[in-house]
DNA sequence: TCAAAAAGTTTCCTATAGGAAACTTTTTTG
DNA sequence: CAAAAAAGTTTCCTATAGGAAACTTTTTGA
């Protein structure tokens, strides 16, 4: 329904996308008026081709699944602190539920990296807020320092790891969309 | 893909499937041997008969835009602070931006609810952390309060407005997956 | 152990996804 | 304004999405 649209605002014409999707002109051109509906396979040409989301070119796809009710209450340390290998411990606001879109985490940075550098990777986007103490993030390639009100929004396919600086120990909240 | 592992873990036969989405027996069949190629239609007709989201049907469907780079570094109080005509001011910690698939946002609610009682409301899911001081959450049906804290997982679409009580002024974190 | 029933597969058919190219409309340019 | 080029549409064709039902395999139960 958008792909008019999208297409517009890429500032391309139906033989330029046509081109780098690998699509007929005219087959474009139905789509665009909705008189075909394309196979996943080819949505996901479209959208790749357009640089954008396949939600924002089928809306309707980006709905999450209906009946599943995602509200979730959670009180200020009503959670446990879990404490898995890697060093940091973090409580979830929210379980990681099928058919909920993002999962709310406050994360515990180690002070010190521990002996196995394993560094945090998944699909998704991740944000990261910092609530209290200083906390540094460490990529592949460089390491941001965050202090508290400060935030990152980033890939979270890029490889990454959370270390407490400082002498207050840091916590962080972190919602990954995935 | 992963379409028969979620049929049986919904503990549906061909058949049952068949009736709810509305899709012969035989062409499922097909489509979780690979055999055939859905069209969007389809996959959506799939997801909401087994209430998982695309992305668990189709993860590659899943990803977002290549090439967009959504990193954001955001300096506290670096942003300015935005007073629409709702009442809640709030500070955008990173652009609403195409192929983002969060938006994150920091709301100071108002103290009192203007005359016009407008709701807040749009598709997807929320995510409501609160800072400080102490907020109530007015729902169409219910009102809930939250304290420094705690934090509140729901459905977008259920229309809300947020209101600052208590004497502290209140501010929040909030992050829509749309 | 052997029906009988249920689950899954295959075959064959129709409707539609999708391509090639002619055609029409709009935009550019002289 | 006219000619040419570019953008978009339509026509017609082939490949495949998707349905109806026969067929095969697995499970159930006496």
């Amino acid at each position: 329904m958008n792909l008019k649209q999208q297409r517009r605002q890429a500032g391309l014409t139906l033989a330029q996308l046509s081109e780098r999707a690998a699509l007929s002109k005219g087959y474009l051109s139905k789509l665009e008026r909705g008189l075909a509906t394309p196979t996943i396979a080819v949505a996901l040409r479209l959208s790749r081709a357009l640089a954008v989301s396949l939600a924002e070119l089928y809306p309707e796809l980006g709905e999450a699944a209906p009946g599943t009710d995602c509200t979730t209450l959670q009180r200020r340390d009503a959670t446990p602190l879990l404490l898995p290998q890697n060093g940091a411990g973090y409580r979830a606001l929210a379980g990681a539920q099928a058919g909920r879109r993002m999962q709310p985490l406050l994360v515990y940075p180690p002070a010190e990296l521990g002996a196995a550098p394993t560094l945090h990777q998944h699909a998704g986007e991740e944000f990261f807020y910092v609530l209290h103490g200083t906390v540094a993030l460490h990529f592949a390639d460089e390491t941001i320092t965050l202090g508290a009100g400060d935030s990152l929004y980033f890939d979270a396919r890029r490889a990454h790891r959370t270390q407490s600086v400082g002498d207050e120990p840091a916590e962080a909240l972190v919602v990954i969309a995935g």
